[in-house]
DNA sequence: AGCCGGCACTTACTGTTCGTAAGTGCCATT
DNA sequence: AATGGCACTTACGAACAGTAAGTGCCGGCT
């Protein structure tokens, strides 16, 4: 599990390298939620925004939008009238997303100690 | 290394989780290029800026600040006159990197996926 | 001796993105 | 007949990110 920075993530501290733009676009605060409820079950437009509480119906559809056209996501219209839409995981996006469960749960299992520490510098230098 | 979304990725889609945010502020698109390049080795301030091309001292300062805030980061004043400021990762810092290197390295892998699902989609619906 | 550049930031301004709210057309339920 | 849900889209104000310039001090170059 160990690995040499200079060797995986070259390119990345390159400006107009794509990976970036790539990573942004999984890492979106809507985004990684979307992925993480997806890697669940698919679920359809309307419970994907009941799931992800605090979602905007206008940010949830541009980050599916975001995510279908980088091949996370597939969506599919079960039918026109009444709309149907279900939205899944692609092949790619089930591989992707372990690596997003692994972060979330790694990160909320710190929250403690995050707490802690903002506690402890906001003592120094108070915020605002 | 297989997780169910239920157990671990609970709180995460609640409107108020704390969880959220510390998310957001470690894969934010300048922190996440940040805490890697920490990865390699302690940095100065300006080492940085020349590491991770196209930041802006301001985002740099912002980002390296909000990671501090969070325990991330550990920021150690050499010398203040001339100055000298070295970010290095702390242990949870150091616990981190390795899921935002394991993310960054899948995506950058997946890149040709990436580019040919986009090239599909826009053929069907051109952008803009 | 005087000028230039680098250090680690901060501040002022501007453009982009985000979030809120409302609108769309159609259908099923009350 | 009116209401709510479906899956979005659009308009607009607020928040945020990016650009540029300023800060005070110092070391090196000419």
């Amino acid at each position: 599990m160990e690995q040499t920075v200079e060797e995986l993530v070259a390119d990345v501290f390159r400006r107009a390298c794509t990976s970036r733009e790539a990573l942004e676009h999984v890492t979106g605060k809507w985004s990684l939620l979307a992925l993480s409820a997806l890697a669940e079950s698919p679920h359809r437009f309307g419970e994907l925004r009941r799931r992800i509480e605090g979602v905007s119906e206008r940010m949830l559809a541009q980050s599916l939008q975001t995510l279908e056209r980088d091949g996370w996501v597939h969506r599919e219209v079960r039918s026109a009238i009444p709309p149907h839409v279900e939205y899944r995981l692609t092949e790619d996006g089930a591989a992707l997303v372990p690596h997003l469960l692994a972060l979330i749960s790694f990160v909320e299992d710190r929250m403690p100690a995050v707490h802690a520490s903002r506690a402890a510098v906001d003592e120094v230098r108070p915020p605002r």
